[in-house]
DNA sequence: GATGTGAGTTACCGGTCAGTAACGTAGTCG
DNA sequence: CGACTACGTTACTGACCGGTAACTCACATC
């Protein structure tokens, strides 16, 4: 429940979460401004002025800047597996399933009012190509996204499970991306359902239920 | 007043082009340097420089840093057309060719090494929700992608082209996407065309040539 | 009640960035 | 020649942004 197992809470009183630290103020109103602004055109001072304190509160709670947006980055990649698993773990032994259900959920995500793509991936967008730090943990994330729908394509029994998992990256990402620029559900995502199935389809054998 | 409006030349040198213009030179060095490192990261100060200039003769020729912007992002689209058209004309009658091979040098195009994904797409990732002329102009581009993609389907006779339209466009978005991360052609942008194909096989009845 | 700590306030520094003013200069063409 | 055009140069403004210094206050705990 705390943010940061660091030095922040000395004691036992963080259970009831009664009055936030400003260090979760911060936090937790950087990440949504990094969200949906990008990050580059978001400063501390605007950070610390929606969360209610000032821009000292802030530096004595996080190092630089580059510190936080690395924070924030992490903290995406974790929410995003907890949602892996968790999406995933109704269908333990069942992999088409498992992927049907991944793409529903991401559809649920993506359709969203509030959604602006992928924070990782529009992280990249913004970075330069030199930054090593926050690049390097951009490319880490998708490179795990990508071995995951290879080993799903694999323990689906698909013929070429690297380019059944490689192209529902593209489906996947293809939807983020779009995302950007059609408002809500009026995009092409509309066509991420069939498609992904579609392609699970064309690599098993002819005789597979469709759920 | 005389700035930029639209012709730069009141006279008739422009054909044949011995000495650039100043204003060409900071238009194309702009245009790389937005295209490698994004807009925003991009200074007029450095972008004067590398044309071999200064920031006065920049203003002379460009109402403003947004206005040169908004010229990039339409010439861009102006290429991608013209690309497009020149791909599809060389199977005028052969929508399903026209649409392997507009794939075909769209993968060439994005496995290049210099390749920083898709210009417009980027620019919507960089700008603010509130910025209307730029944001605009990457959404009718993007719908009009969308539109002849979804055109395409139809001709090709596919039994939902929307979605198979839909689809194509979540497929080459999705490569956009992706190759911000992934260098070279290493991504998932490798199971690109099979993804193309089976799309398209999955929407026709079951006897169709495949190439 | 002294002490330590988390937090708010004001003011500042150095740098960058978009954009402007004023002036100098080389060539061109009547 | 003189005027006009295209371009270069220096210096500046005002805003913003990341980051720091120094001070103050509220409060909790011993």
């Amino acid at each position: 429940m705390n943010a940061a197992n660091d030095d922040v809470a000395g004691h036992e009183a963080e259970s009831a979460g009664a009055k936030p630290r400003v260090r979760d103020r911060i936090f937790d109103t950087a990440c949504e401004l990094f969200y949906q602004h990008g990050i580059r055109s978001v400063g501390v001072d605007a950070i610390a002025a929606e969360a209610g304190t000032n821009k000292m509160s802030f530096y004595r709670s996080f190092e630089s800047k580059d510190a936080l947006v690395a924070e924030y980055l992490r903290e995406r990649q974790r929410e995003f597996w907890e949602w892996w698993e968790a999406t995933i773990a109704a269908y333990p032994d069942d992999p088409r399933r498992q992927i049907e259900s991944l793409f529903e959920a991401h559809l649920v995500i993506v359709k969203d009012k509030a959604c602006r793509g992928c924070a990782l991936g529009n992280a990249a967008g913004e970075m330069a190509d030199d930054d090593d730090v926050l690049s390097e943990l951009v490319r880490h994330f998708k490179k795990d996204v990508r071995k995951r729908l290879r080993k799903m394509a694999h323990e689906l029994g698909a013929r070429d499970p690297e380019a059944l998992g490689d192209a529902l990256m593209l489906l996947m990402d293809g939807s983020y991306f779009t995302r950007l620029v059609f408002p809500g559900n009026s995009g092409p995502i509309a066509a991420l359902m069939p498609a992904v199935r579609a392609l699970i389809a064309s690599q098993l054998p002819a005789g597979s239920a469709s759920s």
